[in-house]
DNA sequence: GATGAAACCTTCACCCC
DNA sequence: GGGGTGAAGGTTTCATC
């Protein structure tokens, strides 16, 4: 399952941690934080990275300052589940800005969708002119949140 | 809304887009990209931290390489709705690290989670020993997903 | 918005345990 | 094998235009 497992130390989930929550920690702050010296400290983090446990650095932006404070989520059921239906769903998925993730389920084989929309209009407006449209698309049911409670990107050791 | 609203340009969106997909870049090939020279690109994003759009920046952790490769989505109903029963509900799933995403609700007034767990015996012990166990947890449905299909951390104009 | 100098950070060869 | 040191090169930052 795992090709490349190196065995990870308490520093290397230290370092870990630390990156998840500062990215542009500077190695030197880094080093102090996790108990090491600049240099193998960032030899570590070149490990880490190599080995793909970090899969890259992103900044994080706040989705309701770009005017898109409102999330929506959103079942879809398609009416075959052959696999040609799957693959033309996944791709106008992915050409959808206001699909910001997807998830294929098992059980009743659909997909769960949140969407990071404007506004209920703004919403409805996908749901009826872009969602309904997609060829397969059965059955929707929509899932308003009130609020994020917690967030965590990845769960570390 | 929006207390401090600043105009953003084309240029201010295309260096957010950017950062969100490497928060490493330098400056300098940074500017190369959007068409400006070091210093005013580093103004900008100075002024994109400070105003909020950009609310920091995280290394992105390989979930299934720390051993957590397994999902869960997690409906929750609360016996009652009193705000006392959701404050201390919520306080348990800030302590909980199998719990990584957490939304609260429309509707029938409940929560869905997101787990992120070694394998569906680590799940139903999570389950069993310490969700159920939380004081109001009414009921509880279970939904596994196969795979990731889009994950887009924000959406950017 | 651009330039250039100072301060800082990253990187690498090298040494040590 | 992994950790430390120091010098070279690159990057960020700031005053200035």
């Amino acid at each position: 399952m795992d090709p490349c497992s190196m065995n990870l130390d308490q520093i290397d989930y230290k370092i870990l941690k630390e990156l998840q929550d500062d990215a542009r920690i500077s190695h030197q702050e880094l080093s102090d934080k996790v108990g090491l010296s600049a240099s193998p400290c960032a030899r570590r983090i070149r490990k880490l990275e190599a080995e793909g446990y970090i899969t890259g650095y992103g900044a994080q932006i706040e989705e309701a300052k770009m005017g898109f404070g409102f999330s929506v989520f959103v079942s879809v059921r398609l009416d075959q589940q052959v696999d040609g239906r799957l693959v033309e769903f996944e791709k106008e998925v992915r050409l959808c800005p206001e699909i910001v993730e997807c998830w294929l389920m098992t059980g009743s084989f659909d997909y769960l969708l949140r969407l990071s929309v404007e506004s209920l209009d703004d919403f409805e407006r996908f749901l009826t002119r872009r969602l309904t449209k997609i060829p397969g698309v059965a059955s929707i049911e929509s899932s308003v949140p009130i609020r994020r409670v917690k967030h965590q990107p990845a769960r570390i050791r």
